[in-house]
Order: structure tokens, then sequence, then C-alpha cells
DNA sequence: CACAGTTATCTCAACGTTGAGATTATCAAT
DNA sequence: ATTGATAATCTCAACGTTGAGATAACTGTG
């Protein structure tokens, strides 16, 4: 079997044989997946009234456990995006009442992002069936490819100096 | 060793043991690379005053073979955006001189964009180079994991119907 | 205690994509 | 030939992100 990229490896061995594009191969992949998975991510939470970022916000504060709150920093590092859409995003989930702002005692320069009940029973409800839906498009793998491929990608991330989250 | 999705998967074993959340360990993970990897990608082409997405585009043409031209359609299938933005992305690179807008003869809804001479200088110029940062990208991979690694992602690929290009 | 440097968040203009609708052309069937 | 359905591209308003700058607060040094 082949996709598409296996095509555009087989058009530039043609066109330029010198070159030996392998990484495209990988770098191609991962680029194509991570759109056709976010696209079928959004249509799961779109059949909830739900953006997928909603969720991932959300999700970030369920699991960092009680009392469900971070500061927005903590926030916009675990969604890799910019400070300014991070405000964006809080101030409509604010407006839904999915979370509140919270003043940071400690350091009145922050401000902590809590979950509110809603948003709690929110993500209570989605966690299995989103978790379930996720399997379901990962159903090509076996449970040993799994887990190699979990591997491979860590090591991947690592050496890219992925930064974690608070 | 373990990454910032590492964390992810043990505060969810902490908070919901429940819910067994391996899907998130790979989608999170090629989400994440996807996103680590646009960034590097995109620091490469602005040191050759070049847009990922004009490079994409001309390689595209480039790989397709003589005579370097391909309907707006096939190439906005290939870069998976919609039909206003290839529009957008065409109308700038064709301002730039890199590629030129052709009616087609036999249909002539179609409009045919061709790589100009200067587009496929600047694709030459930059495949192996290009080709090359990305391999070192993906250094930490040996040569025996590159391969189980993409072979992995193809099967994932079509199993999630990924279309091809014409 | 004051100063300089750093950090956290918010503001906002510029920019690019989306998605629906408009336009023009092709195709199939009659 | 004509009609209806389908297809290719372009247009454009709505929307969200980026990235730089503004504001306010914290930190450590002298």
């Amino acid at each position: 079997m082949s996709d598409a990229v296996d095509l555009v490896l087989a058009q530039w061995g043609r066109e330029r044989p010198d070159v030996d594009v392998w990484p495209m191969g990988i770098v191609g992949r991962i680029s194509r997946l991570s759109r056709l998975l976010d696209i079928r991510l959004k249509e799961f939470f779109a059949e909830h009234d739900l953006e997928r970022w909603e969720f991932d916000v959300m999700a970030t504060l369920r699991r960092s456990g009680p009392p469900y709150e971070l500061t927005a920093g903590a926030l916009n590092r675990a969604a890799m995006i910019t400070s300014g859409a991070i405000t964006n995003r809080i101030d409509r989930m604010a407006k839904r009442g999915l979370v509140e702002r919270v003043p940071d005692e400690t350091d009145r320069r922050s401000v902590r992002v809590r979950l509110t009940e809603r948003g709690w029973e929110t993500v209570e409800k989605l966690v299995g069936p989103h978790t379930e839906n996720e399997a379901l498009l990962l159903a090509a793998l076996g449970p040993r490819e799994r887990d190699r491929l979990a591997g491979t990608l860590r090591d991947l991330l690592e050496s890219l100096g992925d930064t974690s989250l608070d």
C-alpha cells in the first residue's frame, strides 16, 4: 500500500535522484496526520457544541488536580500558543461560564484560571468518549505498534527540546 | 526520560485512573511534533526570504515534472487548504514572480499554475539544504527507527483515508 | 529603599484562513 | 440542442492568531 507521501517521495526520486529526501517521509506524514486528526477531533467536539481548544484548556485544568486552576501563562505554554491568543480564549470561555478568572494572592501580575462547576462537568462527561474516539482513529495500530510509536515520538520530541508544562 | 506528554498521561492516571488515555500518548505527540517542526522549518525558510507554504507550492510543482504546472485544485488538495486560501497564495506568489497563471486549453474552468524560471531556480537551490535541515531535525532517529516510523505513520494515514494528490 | 531588569497579562493592528456564495464551464442524458 | 447536475475558481466578510508594545508587579543588587 502507499499513501500521498509515497507519491511525493517517488516524484522526487524521479526528478532529483541525487537528493535523498527520506526525511520528508516522516516530516510530511507527521504534518498530514496532524491535520487529519485535527479535522476528526473537530467533528467530534462539534457534536458536543464545543471547540477542540475549549476542551484542551478545560482538560489541562482538570488533570492538574484540585483546585483545578492554573495561571494564564501555564495555559498558553501547554497549548503552544501566544499570550494574545490565550487571553482571547479565556475571555470567550469565561463568557460561556466554563472557566473563571481568579486573582492570584501571592503574585498580583498573575491571573489564575479556574474550572467552573459547569466546566468540570463538561470535561468529566467527555474524557471517556473523547478517548474512545481517539482510540478509534488509531485502530489501525496493534498494541505493540502503539507502544513503539509512542516511544519513538517521545524521543523525537525530547530531541527537539519540547518544553514541558507546569 | 519523559516529555510533556508523559506528564499529561501521568496526570490523567492520577485524576481519572478509570480511563485509559493511551491514545493521547500518540495523538498528543503527533500534534506537538507537527507544531515544533513547523516552527523550525519556518525559521529555515525565513533565512532564505521565503514562507514555508511558498516552498511547498513550488516543490509540488517542481516534483510533478515538466512542464512544472498543476491546476489550482490539485495544489489546494496537496496543501490540504481551502480554495480561498490557494487563490490567495497563488496571487501573492505570482506577484513575486515565482509562479504564473496559465489558461487551461482543454478545460476553461481550470487555471494551470506554472513554476517560473525564478521559481524553478529557487526550488532547485533549496531542495538539498532543506532536506539536510530536516534530516538534522530527525537526527535522534537511527536508520532502523526511521523506516519503522515511516511505515507506521503510513499505515495510520491510509486508515484515516488520506486523499492522494494528482 | 531605590533602581534596573525581568516577568505576567492584556491590547490591538496586521495578516491569513475559512466557508459560503457567485460565476463560468463541462458533462450526461434526453 | 437543451437542461440539470456537477466541477473549478474566485470573492469576500467573519473570525482567530500573531507579535509587538503597554502596563503593572516582582526580584535582586547595591
